[in-house]
DNA sequence: TCGTTATTGAAACAGTCGTACCATATACTC
DNA sequence: GAGTATATGGTACGACTGTTTCAATAACGA
């Protein structure tokens, strides 16, 4: 009895919309702007997503399930050296293709900061990180559970990132993480 | 002939809207709102500045002023290891009171990547510690003019910043910290 | 065809934003 | 006092925001 629910146009939705906030960021998100990008109305989407607060939870989840499941995929090969595999991580989270990603990813940090309430798991995004990593530092590590290991490398990472992503200049970044791959190899 | 200016009472506007910005982030930064919070009003904040974009503008450079006198104040000891040097460092700007001046670096920095147009010196707020703090570490470098040490250096922070304010795992990223600067040492 | 439920459009609401306009008040020189 | 430049207050404009209200349409079972 009655019109069928449709529940594939919310999720063609939140795919899109996802798209659109990877590409455009989340400052300066608006229903109006996103709406006409995606070819539906604002009344469309506060209908199936409630709330715009809720819309933009949508969206962050779905943009952490995309990158992990990315991230998933490159990660198998725990052969190589240290260095090896450090500049692999490197080169693939680095890559042009990731930027949106981590500008999502910084944004949505440093808006946390401002409003931490927002963002009762914030810290998750850090630290969730150390356990896909960790794995792969193992034998860097000094022992089972050392967290200060991962803790270092995703730092140099993040911290090269954020210089990368402001200044452009990758040979000097490069380098940079190159340098640290050999200290951390003797 | 005529009503004396008053430059001092920009001056002093200046300095209360910088508080308010460390304090309260520049992302949802309101005229009406800080006019209120500084016992003025929106009217004079426009008169004095020209318009909101320009008094962000001297908020940003004021605040940027004030980081780097304090800097200036905390770096002289040339003196001691490479560890203890940046140990110092990172004590310093982990610091709970520099936690403002953190918070609006990020934010800017995120703000640019969105709109880079709106920041065209952007990367100067990056390079530009690489100045004070290539000397820091000359004996670690490879050459007079090597850029990659404290490209790494300032990662290493920066990165280990990031997990601070978004974790608050002070003990974890000490260690971290240490664990750097043993194996710059080496 | 009719009832029912899902979907969608158009418009309006109440609020905020940066800013401009106009008048007035203040502090100085002559 | 007049003249003049600076400093304010008050108000309103136009554009935006997320959200709501009301009505219309669409797709199904009976």
């Amino acid at each position: 009895m009655g019109r069928p629910a449709d529940p594939a146009r919310r999720e063609r939705t939140l795919a899109q919309a996802t798209d659109y906030v990877l590409a455009h960021g989340l400052a300066g998100l608006s229903l109006r702007p996103l709406a006409a990008a995606l070819d539906t109305s604002p009344r469309m989407l506060l209908y199936d997503f409630g709330s715009k607060q809720e819309l933009v939870a949508a969206v962050l989840a779905e943009a952490r399930r995309r990158g992990a499941v990315r991230l998933a995929e490159h990660l198998p090969p725990k052969t190589g050296s240290v260095q090896e595999r450090l500049r692999g991580i490197w080169a693939w989270i680095s890559a042009d293709e990731r930027a949106p990603f981590v500008r999502l990813f910084f944004e949505v940090h440093v808006d946390g900061l401002v409003h931490p309430e927002a963002y009762p798991d914030q810290g998750e995004a850090i630290t969730d990180w150390f356990d896909t990593l960790g794995s792969t530092f193992r034998d860097v590590s000094t022992g089972p559970d050392d967290t200060v290991t991962p803790t270092l490398v995703m730092a140099v990472v993040r911290g090269l990132l954020f210089d990368l992503t402001a200044t452009g200049d990758r040979h000097r970044t490069d380098r940079a993480l190159d340098r640290f791959a050999e200290l951390l190899y003797q």
